[in-house]
RNA sequence: CCGGCGGGCGGUUUCAUCGCGCAAAGAAAUUUGUGAGGAAAGUCCGGGCAGGAUAGAGCUCUCUGCUGUGGAAAGCACAGAUAGGUGAAAGCUUAUGUCAGGGGUAACAGAAAAUAACCGCCCAAGAAUUCCGUUCUGAAAGGAACGGGGCUGUUCUGAAAAGAUCAGAUUCUUUGGUAAGGGUGAAAAUGUGGGGCAAGAGCCCACGUUUGCAUGCAGCGAUGUAUGCGAAGUAUUCCUCCAGAGCCUGCAAGGUCAUGUAUAUCAGCAUAUAAGGGCUGCUCGUCCUUUGCUGAGGGGUAGACUGCGACAGAUAAAUGAUGAAAGGAAGGGGCAUGCGCCCCUUUUACAGAACUCGGCUUAUACGCCCGCCUUUUUU
RNA sequence: GCCCAGAUGGCGGAAUAGGUAGACGCGCUGGUCUCAAACACCAGUGCCGCGAGGCAUGCCGGUUCGAUCCCGGCUCUGGGUA
């Protein structure tokens, strides 16, 4: 129904969960993203996602949040291509060095899912 | 007008599609309302608040330092004082408790850098009297040869040569006196003129400079000004001294609930007028414990609420993304060449709340307003 | 978020109550030794400039006669804190 919104529970806050994605996850690579994710065996949770830009390329919290908005946005409008009746954790970290468009962000996120979707 | 200086503001807007946090309403779908800044930044000062034995006293330590007012306070603001720098001016900017308390330091250079005597000048004592002219050489300093005289004057002795005495001249040595002069240096002993003196010197005088105290006047005051009595051997707050302020840690502080377990074992110390401990170093005071403390080593948890009442209030952290117009600015082109109009391109800053206030500092495309100045140039 | 610390030649690392910056070690360059190398020994070694000189302690200012040092402000790097 209302598949283009991105809720509160759609975003993993847990300690406890991030530390074992970190742990168990699956690694991919798709430009600008560094993609760690894991199927979660509780399927009644939605799909869970975090998004990450490090301080240590991007000093200023202006550009941080800037990319992050970019990519929350690229994945809330393409995650419909993640199969139905799923559930995920995935962990998206930003790792190029310079500030991109929306187009190239918009262009990782669907790569990384399609890939997670195919498996 | 141009240009310059000071102060104060603003710092994009609209539409479309899809979304986010919080609050309220609703059974739900959903609807309505609301949602970043002047610096939210740096974390440089100061509070509130919380905890640390009732954080309590002294020393140590740290910070501040002209005056007045405001302020809870501040390495705060405004106004002012004195002195310096800069500018043509408006103005801008720096310093200011004390070396008439003490200690330290002052590299290099220089005679000397802080109880100054290396040269020079002068008094005294002692010793000595190889000096002049011409020529040659040499850039000069100097050197060589030849000639003249044996420092000058007075008195005495002596036949003469010569000698002695006193006074003076020159040179050397020694003991003193002198800060007027000496290529240095960031800084050289209060400046100029006169008197004075053996030579000199604030040693004395006049006019000044800096400065302490007392009194009068002006001012709330810093201070200014006048008079009187004094001081002047420089600079620097590094330490000390004077005045004032400061206990420490910081919301990842701290509190509540839930989950979970084991103070196993080893080493050292101590056992009641004793020992050990506690969030800065020392001392005191105080409090706590008495199978205690310290070290090694091991086990468990790491979730939620609160703190966090807010005309934003999150907690891996909302306030947006994409597209299109309008406006501003800069550049180019065309029409006009008096204002202006049209088109194209580029650009549209710095930057994102995290317990919360008062300041400071730093970053900032561009635009607007007010006041002030007039060196050059034009009218 | 909060609280701290640091920055010196190519590298490590000295020097501070403010007074000639680069001690010392490593490395590099040249030479001696060797058939050749290693080891060892000797000399040199920040940058610009023919030279006289100038610039150099992360960067920009200030105080001072004179700052690696003292005082502001930026930049970068590292650490602690549930």
């Amino acid at each position: 129904m209302h598949q283009f919104t991105f809720k509160k529970e759609e975003r993993l806050s847990s300690k406890k969960e991030l530390s074992s994605l970190m742990s168990e996850g699956e690694h991919l690579f798709a430009y600008p993203f560094r993609v760690t994710y894991k199927k979660c065996s509780d399927s009644l949770s939605p799909t869970a996602v975090v998004i990450s830009v490090p301080k240590r390329n991007f000093k200023r919290a202006v550009w941080r949040n800037l990319l992050k908005r970019r990519s929350r946005e690229a994945y809330r409008l393409n995650k419909s291509i993640l199969p139905e009746g799923e559930s995920y954790h995935i962990l998206f970290v930003y790792v190029a060095k310079s500030e991109l468009n929306y187009g190239s962000i918009e262009g990782g996120i669907r790569e990384a899912l399609t890939t997670i979707s195919r498996q």
